[in-house]
RNA sequence: GGCGCGUUGGUGUAACUGGUUAACACGCCGCCCUCUCAAGGCGGAGAGCACGGGUUCGAGUCCCGUACGCGCUACCA
């Protein structure tokens, strides 16, 4: 056990961002590569937007991505009044004071913009600055509002080393006397942060690289309150593919790790698939890791310093997110222990209403069979009562694809006779089985003069309304006899 | 506007402290399997390393500038 100490703090805003996701993954798998400890602290300062309803999707999140913290989690609101006394600590050292300017509103929408019109002229010296603390104690028992300020040094800089970007330097004069309490006593992130990682004994703080420059801000408070810095690394951002920053607004769904839990994505693909954004191992020729081999090979100085881009097509139902994290939960699919996939897709077809007790009884070799059968050529675990539905519901209500009907049934007149005709071939099978379904087809195929293959295609698409699926005779064998010989004998309605 | 950071095929990434035809994966295209393919196997196209200078025998790798992108800039976090 080390004495690194690491938090992931995100704020609760009801669900957990992918980018979110990557950064606690990253705080998780340098702890577990350390020994360290991981802490999750909710950032829920900001008044009105946290309740126990946002708290929990990124509870969730966390949970259904296997990412588990040894503390917490803990609420930022809870250490309100640790962030006043810290303040008015710092207003008692001369650190900090008093700025009586009356309240300005700022609106949302033009924020940019005064940015623009405030930097054309020097930025103004704020008058309170130097007020004398004696007249500032009057003002402030008359009841005249205030906010306490960072008293910024008006020159030097400031510096720290970042474990990914390297050395970063600032002058002062860049970096205004931020607020630290506002008006109506609550704290302002840059304080409560600094005081909360302080408390927690952090250690290294593993962020977004959007916290850079308010970095240099809490090194200036770290300084005020003679704390020990931490060691900073700062993590490249997930962008969207127009490289804008990806966001829920203008995004949707995608950014949400809930819905790739919803959409069928195996936890450790995905945990796969997010590390590789931003970070690569030292061993290049691989990208298949399972957890264990990330925490042994992570490290700190495999992140990247450029952005990333999650590529994803809006709107488009089979691409609809990044093609590779499709991919490599496709891989995960098709080659994890059967045993683990078995519950996964039990609670899959629970979900969607197709999951019979007896496939957890006297049918659970046919079960592990049939997934076994499907899990290839699947990429997510929704695919399974999807595409997979023929599989395990009774009657026909499963869809029969009219480009398949098209290709296989209405392709020949003739087999709205063959197709009856092959259903009663099979009821006359002794042993219903791949080797005997496949001798009497053919069989049959010789005796009425068809090739094999119409039979085949056209018994695919009549089984599972699909023209694409494993070897015909293993999705006979799987859909069994009697739902063979009665969908049989309706696809001949279909030609 | 200011400050900071970044820039290798469509995407994710490689390329030792500068040294062979820039590597791998996803995706894409084609071929094979011939009972299909959204599975599997094989192969291919696609960047000359944002651009312009410079240093060097030699630069994706070092230096300068430009462009573009992103981030931050708030009594938000």
């Amino acid at each position: 056990m080390s004495d690194i100490r690491v938090r992931f703090a995100p704020s609760p805003t009801g669900y957990l961002h992918v980018g979110g996701a990557r950064t606690a993954l990253f705080n998780w798998l340098f702890a577990r590569k350390t020994g360290g400890r991981f802490i999750l602290r909710i950032e829920d300062t900001d008044l009105q937007r946290s309740s126990e309803e946002m708290v929990r999707g990124i509870l969730e999140g966390m949970e259904w991505l296997g990412l588990d913290y040894d503390e917490g989690p803990f609420y930022q609101s809870d250490y309100a009044e640790k962030h006043r006394e810290t303040a008015a600590r710092l207003l008692d050292s001369g650190a900090a004071y008093r700025d009586f300017t009356p309240k300005q509103e700022r609106d949302e929408a033009t924020i940019k913009q005064q940015f623009a019109e405030a930097a054309r002229q020097p930025r103004a010296r704020n008058p309170y600055r130097d007020l004398p603390r004696d007249q500032s104690d009057r003002m402030a028992a008359e009841g005249t509002p205030f906010v306490i300020r960072l008293r910024v040094p008006e020159e030097g800089r400031t510096s720290f080393d970042d474990v990914v970007f390297g050395l970063q330097e600032r002058s002062c004069t860049e970096i205004e006397d931020l607020v630290l309490l506002r008006s109506d006593g609550h704290p302002l992130y840059n304080l409560s942060v600094v005081v909360d990682d302080i408390e927690m004994g952090i250690t290294h703080v593993i962020r977004g690289q959007d916290h850079i420059s308010n970095t240099h801000k809490q090194v200036l408070i770290y300084e005020a309150l003679g704390a020990q810095v931490p060691t900073f690394a700062h993590l490249p951002l997930i962008l969207a593919p127009n490289k804008s920053k990806l966001s829920k607004r203008k995004h949707g769904a995608v950014v949400s790790v809930t819905t790739y839990r919803d959409s069928g994505f195996i936890p450790d693909a995905f945990v796969n698939f997010l590390a590789l954004l931003g970070w690569s191992p030292e061993e290049t020729d691989r990208e298949m890791f399972t957890r264990a081999e990330l925490i042994e090979r992570f490290s700190l100085e495999g992140i990247h310093k450029s952005n990333a881009v999650f590529n994803f097509t809006e709107g488009d139902a089979r691409h609809w997110t990044d093609q590779k994290a499709l991919w490599m939960n496709h891989e995960y699919i098709s080659k994890m222990p059967l045993a683990d996939l078995l519950p996964m897709v039990r609670t899959q077809l629970e979900r969607d209403g197709l999951w019979r007790e007896r496939y957890g009884g006297d049918q659970s070799e046919w079960f592990a069979q049939t997934v076994d059968l499907l899990r290839a050529r699947y990429r997510t675990l929704a695919d399974f009562s999807s595409y997979g539905r023929a599989y395990f519901v009774d009657d026909l209500s499963f869809e029969f694809e009219q480009a398949a009907v098209q290709k296989n049934l209405k392709k020949d007149a003739a087999l709205r006779d063959l197709l009856p005709g092959l259903a009663a071939k099979f009821e006359a099978v002794e042993v219903f089985d791949h080797e005997s379904t496949d001798a009497a087809l053919r069989e049959f195929a010789g005796e009425r003069g068809v090739k094999a293959g119409l039979l085949i295609n056209a018994a695919r698409t009549a089984l599972t309304g699909q023209s694409v699926g494993p070897g015909i005779f293993d999705v006979i064998v799987a859909v069994g006899r009697e739902r063979t010989v009665a969908r049989l004998r309706h696809a001949a309605s279909l030609v």
